[in-house]
RNA sequence: GGUCGGUUGGCCGAGUGGUUAGGCAUCGGUCUGCAAAACCGGGUACGGCGGUUCGAAUCCGCCACCGACCUCCA
């Protein structure tokens, strides 16, 4: 079964029909992380959602390239204490290490917790720092083109000259009028024309680690011009679709399309895609704020603002009960009723697995499939579609109750719904804790004496196996004919 | 100050001009030796004030509050 997206275009701020410009193949550029520290909240929601869509995409039959970069260059701080250090080589500095050490450490820490969150990997994950030389010739090309200019060793994009013959602002609904009016002069910034131009080159500091040689001076690209470089260089001079926070909007992705239409006299991008951002108790996630928590943190329980661990696929599961273009609130009490939530969801699963077909069905399955659909093609529902999924649910658990039955044809379809929905698209997959063989053996050891106890009415034995269990977060459920188990999540 | 987005029941979180979102929690019931699990059923909503409309939580206006961005921060 097939379906028409329909994505949510920043562009144009309306929801559009996907329509691929080469069909089957379709291009997504996504901005991952700056790797200078451990990957946090904030990295999990773009790399979930866009691992979603680019699951669906391959599910609906696109063939799909997928790149997403790793920013390792650093890029200028702004913090008061520090004017012009690059945040890589300030860490390097701190932990004494060699500036790609940091960058080969955190990448690893990045590439841990994606795994663990289940995201498929990129096609290409390029880097910055492998993509010097390119940014080089982009940079010759505006400066021959005329939208660049050299001062003092480095290069700055001339933005005035780049709106009176392109559109600038039209991500962000930006206008350069308005912009001029609204600001104040800022200091230090003689080496640029305009207020609004932004840097291309950057002569790097006597201090400064990371720097490469040029033309210009001895210095570090510019923080926007690696995605218009690396995007363009494996999607081409037009690309499908191009992904990230909203926080990215302005001035990066507006940067981005400026540099790529000053070069290439054409924007580079069809469909622009952004996720809302993460909240902590309604608070933004800064560090400043005492509320940063790393991923390694969420999925251990470590921070002091947790009350308990949650696991990779409930981060996962709760995101996805949210939509992506809306901000999302962690909280102990939201993450703990996604993680039962999740629970039954899972639980739901293998039940379906050991059904028994009956003659005819007394449900009707049928339109569950297309439901999800819609949702998810209505500019990924992934919360809407879960809702279906839950009904679902019930549906399974009824039969498995006995109190409804379901034909081998609906049986199979609705595995099929399971297996294509919750692991293929959502990209959810059973965990597992302590469970291992081992553990089955003795549980099942246990719990058949405690049948036997129950049969012979020795309440006290059955109860205090039960409650032991229980206490040790094991779950047991009494069936008709038996008995099942369940690590708490 | 500017631009954009948001304000939904105890918590999270969808959504549409008139008809049940869903999850978690809670209450009642079935089941059970008692529970748990599962199932069934119920209650609690749409920031405030106006307006449009036969009818608005859903459209418009104003107000309040919250959030993101506003140049070298990804």
């Amino acid at each position: 079964m097939k379906s028409t997206l329909y994505l949510y275009n920043t562009l144009t701020r309306r929801k559009e029909m996907f329509e691929p410009m080469a069909p089957p193949f379709a291009g997504m550029y996504v901005c991952g992380p700056t790797v200078y520290s451990e990957a946090h909240l904030g990295h999990a929601r773009p790399a979930v959602t866009f691992d979603v869509l680019y699951r669906y995409l391959v599910h609906l039959g696109y063939n799909v390239r997928y790149v997403r970069n790793i920013t390792d260059v650093g890029h200028l701080e702004n913090e008061a204490e520090d004017s012009g250090e690059d945040k890589i080589s300030r860490k390097a500095r701190q932990e004494h290490l060699e500036p790609m050490e940091i960058v080969q450490k955190y990448m690893n820490s990045f590439h841990a917790a994606m795994e663990k969150l289940n995201t498929l990997p990129p096609s290409i994950e390029p880097r910055a720092t492998g993509h010097i030389i390119e940014q080089q010739q982009l940079i010759e090309t505006l400066i021959k083109k005329g939208y660049a200019y050299e001062s003092n060793g480095s290069v700055y994009f001339d933005v005035e000259k780049y709106d009176s013959a392109y559109p600038y602002g039209i991500l962000s609904g930006r206008v350069l009028e308005d912009m001029r009016a609204n600001s104040r002069a800022l200091e230090g910034q003689d080496e640029k024309r305009g207020q609004f131009d932004f840097a291309l080159w950057k002569k790097a500091s006597p201090g400064h680690i990371m720097r490469w040689p040029s033309k210009w001076s001895e210095g570090f690209p510019g923080w926007h011009l690696e995605c218009s470089v690396m995007s363009t260089k494996y999607l081409g001079d037009t690309f499908d679709i191009h992904g990230g926070g909203m926080d990215l909007i302005f001035p990066h992705h507006e940067c981005e399309i400026a540099q790529s239409t000053a070069s290439q006299g054409h924007p580079p991008v069809k469909y622009w895609v952004h996720n809302n951002m993460v909240t902590i108790n309604g608070q933004k996630m800064a560090r400043s704020l005492g509320n940063f928590i790393t991923l390694e943190e969420m999925f251990a329980g470590s921070h002091e603002l947790l009350l308990r661990a949650y696991s990779p696929m409930t981060i996962r599961f709760f995101m996805l009960q949210a939509h992506y273009r809306s901000t999302l609130d962690f909280s102990n009490e939201a993450l703990l009723a996604a993680s039962l939530g999740l629970q039954k969801l899972m639980t739901a699963g293998k039940t379906l697995a050991g059904l028994k077909p009956s003659g005819s069905s007394t449900v009707d399955t049928g339109s569950i499939a297309g439901r999800c659909y819609e949702a998810m093609s209505d500019d990924l529902n992934t919360p809407v579609a879960i809702a279906h999924l839950f009904d679902a649910v019930r549906i399974v658990n009824l039969v498995n109750d006995g109190k409804e039955q379901l034909a081998e044809e609906d049986l199979i379809s609705l595995r099929e719904l399971f297996r294509i929905f919750i692991h293929d698209i959502f990209g959810l997959k059973e965990e597992e804790s302590a469970g291992n063989d081992r553990l089955a053996g003795v549980l099942t050891l246990l719990l058949d004496m405690r049948q036997e106890a129950k049969a012979r009415k020795e309440w006290s034995v059955s109860d205090r196996i039960r409650d032991r269990l229980s206490e040790l977060g094991i779950t047991v459920k009494d069936r008709k004919d038996g008995y099942d188990w369940e690590l708490t999540a």
